[in-house]
RNA sequence: GCCCCUGUAGUUCAAUGGAUAGAACUGCGGACUUCUAAGCCGUCAAUGUUGGUUCGAUUCCAACCAGGGGCACCA
């Protein structure tokens, strides 16, 4: 249908002679102006030199000459918008036939033949897995599920920092303490008191520092046991909270694996004059980029962040060498680095830059008091979870489910709210929670869509599925007309890498949906129109299916 | 000091340069007692300030004010 009206406007557009009209079409925000509008007139009056209105009405003239059969009527408002509406039928047949195969509906093949990798959450072993992993995990896993939809191979990747000084500050505290636990928490007591030693004293600083250099040389039998079994506490655990966050990835970098190449590659091209000896560290001079410049091997000869990176790029391109897009997914603070660490990309390996593409995320923070990381009161993000399953727990306590139900039910919901919070608003910003609140459960938040999809699969699972449809209704409703839009909704999300677009689309549907279920009976022995209702309710479904899943928000099997 | 980001109802967030700025929470007021009330309906309430560009600016530009982040051997 858009692309009717669109072609119906261009050709009337030349006609009148727009050489080449560049149209498109909208949604009006209120649906009572019509199913979609154009603005092609108010684009063009200026060129011509005629009024708007005018313009549209010699467009709108032009357009009825040749009308298709599913417009219902053209009009002109505002200052020259042109609006169409769309006969009813054309809505309910559209839903007849995506009800055949609703299940699909909303996946597109923009990205198909794309092989396209995800880098993020990167946390550190040794080091508590925060609210602020949490939340790029959760944008992470969201952007990797709609780049999936859209088509494309995905490989969600993960970046870890296994040494370097935090695991040397662990491991002195743990040596210090002279018995080692086998437990995440006792791992993350350490790395607190080892990094407080290591600014307050002097002494500590340096046995840390010798650490360090034992733990990068592995030349110490003990220091390596306690590295080894930390390491792998460690990512067990951080394995543990992927699964409760329903999420996995398929490729697990580390830096001990990237560093010499990392180094290699700087040395290399510093011969080639890209980078520059300054101060006994080599650095990328920025400022002949307009940028400033970052230090990549340091005056003690070791890689930092920097020439990691240069190796952990190498590494990608020679392990997946069909990758058509490497995204790379950071909290916002290292936006500057980012934008430097592209350009000496572009210096070096011109063709890998083009390919590549970074997102960031803010933090998310109570809305009360600040989360600092030097001050140790950083929330774990199994904390964060626990008190929000603790809320779905007092919800549910005075209902009728087994305790089954009850742990499925605490689970689902618990991660849909977290999730939603913060897949609501564009990923750039700062996600800000009340504690207090925590969590809502009614209006804009995941159990309200989580709810609405149980409701409505209730429905569907009571009327034993759809069954042939033989009368359509004389009128549709919004929900209709907004279920249609999901594909085009996907397309915008992908393309802007904004999974909020399908969350506030979600909110809107369901709120539809919800306004639709309380004004009609779906299930009806004597209305003709049931099984359309039973159909369309089908196709909501399964929208919602599809629309969460990218969200990566799993749904209930009752609530 | 320099650079980047943000500023929208009391609060937390939306809004491809377009129409009467859209939700939710909170407040106030309702309905039904029929497929799950975590639901439905109504209502009060907002673009930091001052200019500029434009037929049209929350959106683009400038200045200012306010908040956050970053500026050489951490990641």
């Amino acid at each position: 249908m858009n692309k009717v009206i669109i072609e119906l406007l261009a050709k009337a557009a030349q006609k009148i002679g727009i050489a080449d009209p560049s149209i498109r079409l909208e949604h009006p925000e209120d649906m009572s102006h019509g199913d979609f509008s154009s603005n092609v007139a108010m684009m063009h009056s200026k060129s011509l030199k005629i009024s708007p209105k005018i313009l549209a009405e010699k467009i709108v003239d032009e357009c009825k000459k040749n009308l298709p059969a599913d417009i219902a009527s053209i009009e002109i408002a505002g200052q020259g918008f042109i609006n169409f509406k769309v006969v009813d039928s054309y809505f309910s047949k559209e839903i007849l036939r995506i009800s055949k195969d609703a299940e699909n509906f909303g996946k597109l093949s923009i990205d198909k033949g794309k092989e396209i990798m995800v880098e993020h959450t990167d946390p550190n072993p040794f080091k508590i897995f925060h609210i602020g992993h949490l939340m790029a995990n959760t944008i992470g896993e969201s952007i990797s599920r709609l780049v999936e939809f859209s088509g494309a191979k995905v490989i969600r990747a993960c970046y870890q920092g296994d040494v370097g000084l935090h695991v040397a500050k662990t491991i002195w505290a743990i040596q210090k303490d002279g018995s080692y636990k086998d437990d995440i928490k006792y791992l993350g007591d350490r790395y607190v008191f080892g990094s407080a030693q290591y600014e307050s004293d002097e002494i500590a600083k340096k046995e840390i520092a010798d650490v360090n250099k034992k733990v990068f040389e592995k030349s110490d039998p003990e220091i390596n046991k306690i590295y080894d079994a930390g390491r792998k506490l460690s990512l067990e655990y951080f394995d543990s909270v992927y699964k409760r966050l329903g999420t996995r990835f398929d490729e697990f970098f580390f830096e001990s694996q990237v560093a010499d190449d990392g180094i290699k590659i700087v040395r290399e091209f510093l011969k080639e004059g890209v980078f520059e000896e300054s101060e006994g560290a080599v650095v990328f001079p920025g400022e002949k980029y307009g940028e400033h410049t970052r230090v990549f091997i340091n005056s003690q000869g070791l890689p930092t962040y920097e020439a990691k990176e240069l190796g952990l790029t190498d590494l990608k391109f020679k392990k997946y060498p069909d990758m058509t897009e490497s995204i790379v997914i950071t909290a916002n603070e290292q936006n500057a680095y980012f934008k430097v660490l592209l350009v000496t990309i572009k210096a070096i390996f011109p063709e890998k830059a083009e390919k590549m593409k970074h997102l960031s995320h803010g933090i998310l923070r109570p809305s009360t008091g600040k989360m600092s990381s030097r001050k140790g009161n950083i929330v774990a993000a199994e904390t964060l979870i626990g008190e929000f399953e603790s809320l779905v727990d007092e919800k549910i306590s005075d209902r009728e489910f087994t305790d089954a139900e009850k742990m499925e039910i605490r689970k689902e919901v618990a991660v849909a709210g977290l999730k939603y919070t913060i897949l609501r608003q564009a990923i750039g910003g700062d996600v800000i929670y009340d504690p207090t609140k925590a969590l809502s459960f009614e209006g804009d938040s995941g159990p309200y869509l989580q709810y609405a999809v149980v409701r409505a699969r209730a429905v569907l699972a009571k009327a034993g599925g759809v069954k042939e449809v033989t009368t359509l209704p004389e009128k549709v409703e919004t929900l209709e007309k907004l279920v249609l839009r999901f594909p085009e909704v996907v397309e915008r999300a992908r393309t802007e890498y904004a999974p909020h677009h399908i969350v506030t689309y979600l909110i809107e549907l369901s709120s539809a949906f919800n306004s639709y279920y309380a004004n009609n009976q779906i299930i009806s022995e004597s209305d003709a129109v049931s099984t359309y209702r039973v159909a369309l309710t089908k196709v909501f479904s399964d929208v919602m299916t599809n629309g969460l899943w990218v969200l990566g928000i799993q749904i209930p099997k009752r609530m």
